[in-house]
DNA sequence: TATGAATGAGGTTTCATTCAT
DNA sequence: CATGAATGAAACCTCATTCAT
């Protein structure tokens, strides 16, 4: 009890509304991921987002602080799953060439399954990487596949069935260029050359090309 | 837009303010450009182009309609301009693999010196096509690429250089995928991974490595 | 006429709108005077502000940029009308002992009749004068009043009616500080030593007393 | 409040956190002080103040039920303050003149060390005095000056150093206008006539100024 | 054809205050 | 007593677009 007169108090009917902090934070990520890959940052609505979660507006900022906070967890988010996914492949187990090709189809299709994760590093880009600076957590998810697909060449080029001599930042980015790009660029890329990129069977198809052209540029 | 700071207006002589009217849609078109660009579709602020431009915010909307009219408009204008110089490459004077290399690399080095161009269709994607699905001129853009790269890929087939049964599309992509990924994921790629991919010689070398890997696919 | 096709045009009722932008800048300036000096900076209402005007909240937004730099415009007026009224006064007419009554009492009779203008200058005091700071103007509008104090001092030293060696400053401040004080601290002052402080009687009588304590303070 | 960046509550074991209730307070009404003096009433911020605080916000709204009753606490406390030292001065045992002099610079010096107090004052003053009206504490704290003021001025007049025939209030009021005015004026002031006022030499010659003008005022 | 003025609708953010535990 | 979570209302500001001349 208050010792002085309480003014205006205002009795909400008891819904039930009392979450859990992590939930709601959940909630809001969830949500906010969909809207930012959808319209990017600038095309993005705040009240949009609200509109869609369990809670309102205000939570958001309570959580998150502003709009480029919300958009830097959801990116943190994002990048989280993909390299926590990877890091459970277990390409030690398998034979280099078998492992490469393991490598660069999950790659591809973890980036097809994904349009969000895809269509949020875009948005990220034509930022200019302004929000991922601002993660401090960001540096440290992105090591590891370096460290796993150099263990994997390494075996590789012991075993004489890979190239000498070659970057491993090489061969990342020419799997990540191939997988994004068929996402990415989906839209244009179907509507100028009339091709449907999405279909089951032109997946697994480019997923197979994908994959030999990685190959071949790694094989002896 | 605001006047702040310039509250007296000077009312203007009616000077012979006749502009070419191509010049004044040029004008907007490159101011226009490089805002879309840089901040994406709904990043891009219409007031900005207008100051940026010789003309008024009024002759945006009487030649362009709407900001979509004019970020259409953009799009087209970029288009032309790869497509037209592309045409310009004379590879039929060239032995296929020579050929497929020269078109790799030009592909490459085009989409690194405009990477405006790049930013564009990655801005037009987030927005899944839309404005490209509104142009009559694009379509017809497109094509002669497709047919040029099918000469040379069968020419290097009969001369027992290419494997067969190819698809265009694929090698297309290939090229496209690895060439734009260069520019299009820099930011993020770089910050990720400390890894400069703007640098003369970084881009030397990674231009080789992409040519080598569409060669490599195509190489019986 | 535009050459694209107009996208849902509103037609509205013609109503007499049509102002010149001077009369529109002085109606908010005038509104926002009176909000600004009722509630203080942070207390003032954008929203308030419009509400008052002939024109929308839009327009404070278009000529004068933010709620900061409305209130910087609003300072600039406040004081180029005392420092205009002020020049007047024609003080070298009169001998000088009649001259810095006739100062002192001016002072006293605008401070008074404007309390705005003394509500406006403690509101930017709160504010450690930050606004103030912004305006290029400010500082050409107020050099006037020490000249023509400089001048009256020394003829009254010349004339031996003055003291010597006193700072001119100092004199302004203590005129500028008795008059002031009788508007800024009214309330607080009032309230606690039960003293009108605003009636006819007591104005004049206050106004005698403060003429005499600057002139007590000049004579030989 | 925004939480961000803190995600992981830490859920505190139940200490012994029982604090002196009156030491919950003052640490309030300190932390409130500085900052409502800082930015006014409405530009104080409940959060910041909460954040400044030993406890939480939820005590705040315990202790002195809203933002308005704790800036009336701040007030009492402020003005207590000032006139407890005030009754300590013990001018009864010096000459008339002697105490009046070290009546106005101790007014004088006061305010210039305390500026928080004058910049409340000063925002109460904005305020019309509402707060302070509220408040049942101050009428009691504020009636003493005048009582010392008048038995000094008759002891004076008594002596014949003084003129006979003035207005206790007056002299209270030429005293505090003068005081006051050099910290509640001195950003507007300083930048306008390019003159330190808070420098040791300027205060002081002002304190010196000052205390000259209020005698020179009672001087027979 | 050209320009500054104008605007409705909606965008992001903030604030004092209350609730559940 | 104490704390983090929650909130409605309203604050400031921006945007694409249109109008009058």
């Amino acid at each position: 009890m208050s010792i002085v007169k309480s003014p205006a108090r205002r009795r909400r009917a008891p819904e039930i509304r009392r979450q859990n902090p992590e939930a709601v934070r959940q909630d809001i990520l969830t949500v906010a991921t969909a809207e930012f890959a959808e319209n990017g940052f600038s095309g993005a609505r705040v009240d949009e987002i609200a509109a869609r979660t369990r809670t309102s507006k205000r939570m958001i900022y309570y959580y998150f602080g502003d709009k480029e906070g919300l958009f830097v967890a959801v990116l943190e988010a994002a990048y989280a799953r993909i390299r926590e996914i990877e890091s459970g492949l277990d390409l030690a187990g398998l034979p280099p060439m078998e492992a490469m090709r393991r490598l660069a189809e999950f790659t591809f299709t973890y980036q097809n399954d994904n349009p969000d994760f895809v269509r949020l590093v875009m948005v990220e880009n034509i930022h200019r990487g302004s929000h991922l600076a601002r993660s401090a957590k960001i540096q440290a998810l992105n090591v590891s596949v370096l460290q796993t697909l150099r263990e994997t060449y390494e075996r590789g080029v012991a075993d004489g069935v890979f190239r000498p001599g070659l970057d491993i930042i090489d061969i990342h980015m020419t799997m990540s260029a191939l997988a994004f790009f068929n996402v990415s660029n989906r839209s244009t890329f179907s509507l100028i050359f009339k091709h449907n990129m999405g279909s089951r069977t032109a997946l697994t198809r480019r997923r197979q090309a994908v994959a030999e052209t990685v190959l071949g540029y790694l094989r002896r």
